[in-house]
DNA sequence: TATTGTTATACTCTATAACTATA
DNA sequence: TATAGTTATAGAGTATAACAATA
């Protein structure tokens, strides 16, 4: 009985530090399905407060004025799009255009008062993405911190 | 000069050992980059093959027949989306539509062998994804693997 | 000549509502 | 009556091509 408890412990602890190593495609498949979920968290979140997910993500670029064209940069989409996404924005009153004094063809995009508070609570409604990190502790969400960083400069490339 | 050097190795091991704990917000936000940069890079894989990341995501789902109204959950989207969806796949021969033998008012998707091989290859041409994990070595993507298992559960619970 | 922002166009995705054929 | 799939409709995102104003 003490030996099987003994021999237990040990599997388990054995098995915490060295379980399988996941082939490739399934830590492929992994990452995919938790980016496609975070990915509705916030699209659900935005469309509580009636923005769509492309809204909402230009919103959440606006930390100061930004360009039309750096815009369609960040969302990595055409500039002709961003128009009709800032006019819908602007008649809503989250964002306005202002004239760049250094370049009269640069419109530069400003979040106002309104909009900066409206995407602060997007973010703080991401219920499932909160919930997801809350089941980690501390030493966890440092861990993933320092995983995640180091996967962001291949992420960040393009190709 | 010796003490300085140990000094500095101890400084570093310390670092290594015990990170700054990044805050809920930073985490967050790391978060929500790669779930973007991921779901971009998918989209702009499955765009080589003249997809849409939504008709890229249905067909990603088909290991088996799926009844349209089965796609509109997994897709998170109205059952009437699904139609033109699959309309669409199956006039370019990439999925069909099969009657349910046991439910007459049923319709099973499946994917031709075209399909299958054309979402095979999207997978296998998601870039920066793959060169996100070949930053890791095998320790650290088994440790990733162990904690984005452990945010699974609460990323998939809807709200 | 090159760049910024816009417009016009065509296609896709999206939800809502109504319809049909089954169950 | 309830459900599966479809259709019709309107709004939004998307790329392409062309345009005016400015650099």
């Amino acid at each position: 009985m003490f030996y099987g408890l003994k021999l237990l412990e040990y599997t388990r602890t054995m098995t915490a530090i060295t379980p399988q190593p996941p082939t490739k495609a399934q830590l492929l498949e992994l990452v995919a399905a938790l980016g496609t979920a975070q990915w509705q968290d916030f699209a659900a979140a935005a469309a509580r407060h009636g923005l769509t997910s492309v809204q909402a993500k230009l919103l959440a670029q606006l930390k100061g004025p930004v360009p039309m064209r750096g815009l369609a940069t960040l969302l990595v989409c055409d500039a002709s799009n961003v128009t009709g996404i800032v006019d819908r924005l602007e008649s809503r009153g989250l964002v306005r255009r202002e004239p760049d004094p250094r370049d009269r063809r640069v419109k530069n995009v400003v979040a106002t008062d309104e909009g900066l508070e409206t995407i602060r609570r997007v973010r703080a409604e991401m219920q499932a993405t909160h919930s997801a990190l809350d089941a980690l502790d501390e030493e966890e969400r440092t861990a993933l911190y320092g995983l995640l960083e180091r996967l962001r400069p291949g992420m960040e490339r393009r190709a």
